[in-house]
DNA sequence: AACATTTTGGACACAATTGTCCAATTGGTC
DNA sequence: GACCAATTGGACAATTGTGTCCAAAATGTT
């Protein structure tokens, strides 16, 4: 059930990451160690929930070393969620990159697209525990909740519908609100993810290929340009 | 210290069967009025943020009244999602039945089904609010979650499954698989609410029928019997 | 080896919260 | 008015968590 997201990468690799452009004077290993670890325990327990002792348990660092390098928690949390924001839409827009401007066969292609950034947008730990973190305290730091949204649906989704309209403008697709468009594939793409989210069921890898082409093949019976 | 979900709960609730005002305040007794304001405060600030002084400042009642009642904290959440799971339960089985299942104009007549549902059902703040609570706080409530999820999506899914299969059973729509319908119909009439709950935004009233009407469209453009 | 910087763990004050006990008060009912 | 149950507010111990201070230890640098 105690699993660090990166695995224990934090052991030893002094060597490489010392020098690095960074601006910080620390270490970088125990930061990010205790990054990974609070943005398990803040997604887990929410943020009145996580104590900073469990943090830097699961961090294998003392607490002070948090208060050090972090300051206090309001910080820490901010820190965290603008850290995964980052990583989070780095995913997306990579994943975004190999979107079928112009495809041979598009349901192929899109469903291809679509389980590339179910596996790596969607799917991400990351992002999902980010969007619940969000979600959970967004009320409580609203400025952190501005960033977020700029960021996150405030770039993706106008970007997915770019790309949607680009396809409707080549002839391959009819679609009279992009907007609305991109919208809704999200949402069919996140269809089964939502499903056992709510009921709890770690979605399995093996699903994603079959998730990917149902979501594609609706879509694409209802946007797709009839001839 | 877990005690079943249903323990010592039934110290009124044979008693007072009536609580159907379909209006959020005027609760009678203490007991509601807890509840309400328990339900206000766990979602807004998660289990372990809720305090107990919180809720009964909230409620309008004293904490000592809360224990009266309802016993420890733990017992109390469990309390409170079990009474709104049967509430938001029941407000689906209700538009449920207006499910048109011999429709003379089927788009206009389903959109206005999915503008009820969307209305008494996804946006209702109980469900909403349930499900945040469910999500945060599952892992820790385990035989709650399975409460939740055999009232919740175990029985809704199915039913909406039940209707579209009906539906296409009669020759309206045409359908593989009635499940996969049925969850892409629900994440087609959640499209906005989710988009809108990620950026923060709560949703107007006014919205409602259009975000119905676009969901039906794209449905139906996807899942109508062509001729 | 000598130095500088982090890290550590333990102690601490302080605040918030839980859950209990109890005496006083309220409100309804006969 | 008298009785009974629910309610109230206050005090309480116990626990937990935050954030700080500091001296000893570890780590890396020159």
């Amino acid at each position: 059930m105690v699993k660090c997201l990166y695995g224990h990468v934090m052991k030893n690799s002094s060597a490489e990451l010392t020098h690095e452009a960074g601006t910080w004077p620390a270490p970088q290993n125990k930061r990010q160690a205790i990054l990974n670890a609070a943005a398990d325990v803040f997604a887990e327990q929410g943020f009145a929930g996580a104590s900073i002792d469990a943090i830097a348990a699961r961090a294998g660092v003392s607490r002070q070393t948090i208060y050090n390098q972090l300051g206090d928690k309001d910080n820490l949390f901010k820190v965290v969620v603008s850290e995964i924001t980052d990583r989070s839409s780095a995913g997306f827009f990579r994943v975004l990159d190999t979107f079928p401007v112009a495809p041979q066969d598009l349901e192929t292609e899109l469903a291809l697209f679509s389980a590339q950034l179910l596996r790596k947008a969607l799917c991400d730990p990351n992002g999902r525990w980010l969007r619940k973190l969000v979600e959970t305290e967004g009320a409580r730091f609203p400025e952190l909740f501005e960033t977020w949204k700029e960021y996150g649906p405030g770039k993706k989704y106008p970007a997915i519908a770019a790309r949607l309209a680009q396809l409707a403008h080549a002839g391959y697709l009819d679609i009279d609100d992009p907007g609305l468009a991109a919208r809704q594939y999200m949402a069919l793409l996140a269809t089964d993810l939502r499903y056992d989210q709510q009921i709890g069921r770690q979605t399995p890898e093996s699903e994603i290929d079959r998730m990917a082409s149902d979501a594609t093949r609706t879509f694409l019976r209802a946007f797709a340009r009839k001839r």
